[in-house]
DNA sequence: CTTGACTCTCCTGTCACTGGAGGGTGTATA
DNA sequence: TATACACCCTCCAGTGACAGGAGAGTCAAG
């Protein structure tokens, strides 16, 4: 019979911890004194606490902890709570690994550059779109307004509900020598029915969309690229896909490539390698 | 200007988490409707948002980042913090990967013997503790009672304050075909000048004492150190000192080595190899 | 009897949100 | 014009495993 203190310092436990364990049922003193609420614990209380402690380690919750103690456990569950966490531990460790690499990143980008990038990249999952689309090769991307210029007339003048923001899927990935084949869409929320030009179809989910942002004149619009590049090579990833360029907000007059004011969004669907 | 539910679907951040942000200082909308209180945000907010995204993801919190984007930040102070990060990062993965260790031993452990082992290790800081002590070469440990008659006959004799556990040193490691070096140690709070015999000095600080706890009978505490000593095995450590035996609670009556009420904890001093 | 160490309960705070109640707002359709 | 219905607001509670502190009672030694 001992009081909270001993029992701490003979345990390394705080006493405010003793008390939480108590209130929570994990371990009862052995003795609660009626009158002063004074808590007793004895000695060969000891292996139960050490095995609170053990199975913390272990990084269970408190709860998990208090089930396993009610020794109405079969081994079988408990292999099974422990390869589970053994699952958990594994992704724990590989997604600090991936931080670790994106802290080296920022690391030698600010020792280089001597500043923070303009760019943030960010992985995000991208769900299903329904869009209409048309999709031609020209001769280099400010190009690609003959395609909008005719898909907004197919939308004026069928009954069709837009939903998003428009964006241009960029399908060539290696020389342009030939033109760009490009697709311009806009997402869209009721049916309608494709012709020979237009195509109506939903684009799939991406798991890994590695976004940026880049605002301003599209001029300098290549540095986003750059930067997106950069990240998806340092990190480990690659793409797996045609990239989109979301037109979020254009430019006040139509086809002002200088308006400071326009902001896009650039994703490419990237996968670990 | 973009109300907060079209903002959180472009952005998937959720419309709670910007409302949060918007408390914190992190990301205010551009304007709040006086008399609804609707957010309105800006396209171009984007990037400021995919910042503290890209922060979040380095594992900084909130407080940090909004420190870093108040922009008064020098690179160096930004080196700092990431630095910093990195090596908090690199800890985290080897906690883990020693968590993932201790995880697979447990399993093993109920593979094999297909129960909870009665014992369970684990690893404390050992204080400084002054102490009294006689050391000895004895034949076996039972016969370190004569040791300990001897010190309780200096301490009921002179004015000493017993604070704590009485414990054995155990100073062999190997053969004890010699005998047992074995050295019994009383803790104390007041000063006491030693003699030929008595030694008063201070144990130093143990950063890793492995320790494990056994109840009842005095014949079966090797199962105990066969644990512990498993346990050591298995989870990479390696020995560095005398072990401790300590003696929480006695048995009632004087000498009665299989009273099932005693209680021991064992620590070795460990080290990583 | 006093002193000082110890213990009690109760309350608040942590961090980055999520969930829900209760009520107001904006827009498209019948 | 009425009415759905989606959208938005604020405020409150809860999360996990405690730590810190206030204010009051308790214990053992001198």
């Amino acid at each position: 019979m001992i009081r909270i203190g001993d029992f701490s310092k003979l345990s390394r436990v705080s006493i405010k911890t003793l008390r939480y364990y108590d209130e929570m049922d994990l371990l009862k003193p052995i003795e609660v004194d009626r009158f002063t609420g004074y808590r007793y614990y004895d000695f060969n209380q000891l292996p139960r606490l050490y095995r609170i402690l053990a199975l913390k380690e272990l990084g269970f919750s408190l709860e998990e902890i208090g089930n396993f103690l009610k020794e109405n456990l079969s081994t079988d569950a408990l292999q099974g709570m422990l390869k589970l966490r053994r699952s958990q531990i594994r992704q724990q460790v590989e997604a600090e690994m991936e931080r670790l690499a994106h802290v080296e990143h920022w690391l030698r980008q600010t020792q280089q550059e001597n500043f923070m990038s303009k760019y943030d990249v960010v992985l995000k999952k991208i769900e299903p779109i329904k869009v209409v689309t048309i999709r031609g090769t020209v001769a280099n991307p400010p190009a690609q307004r003959s395609l909008w210029d005719e898909l907004m007339t197919f939308i004026n003048q069928n009954d069709i509900r837009m939903n998003g923001t428009p964006m241009a899927i960029y399908h060539d990935t290696e020389t342009h020598e030939s033109g760009w084949d490009i697709e311009v869409a806009m997402p869209i929320s009721n049916n309608v029915s494709p012709t020979s030009r237009i195509n109506v179809y939903t684009l799939p989910t991406v798991e890994k969309m590695a976004c940026v942002v880049h605002t301003g004149s599209f001029a300098t619009i290549g540095e986003a690229y750059d930067a997106l590049a950069k990240w998806i090579d340092v990190n480990g990833y690659q793409i797996v896909g045609p990239s989109r360029e979301l037109n979020l907000k254009m430019p006040e007059k139509k086809g002002d490539q200088n308006d400071s004011n326009t902001v896009n969004e650039i994703q490419f669907p990237v996968q670990k390698i």
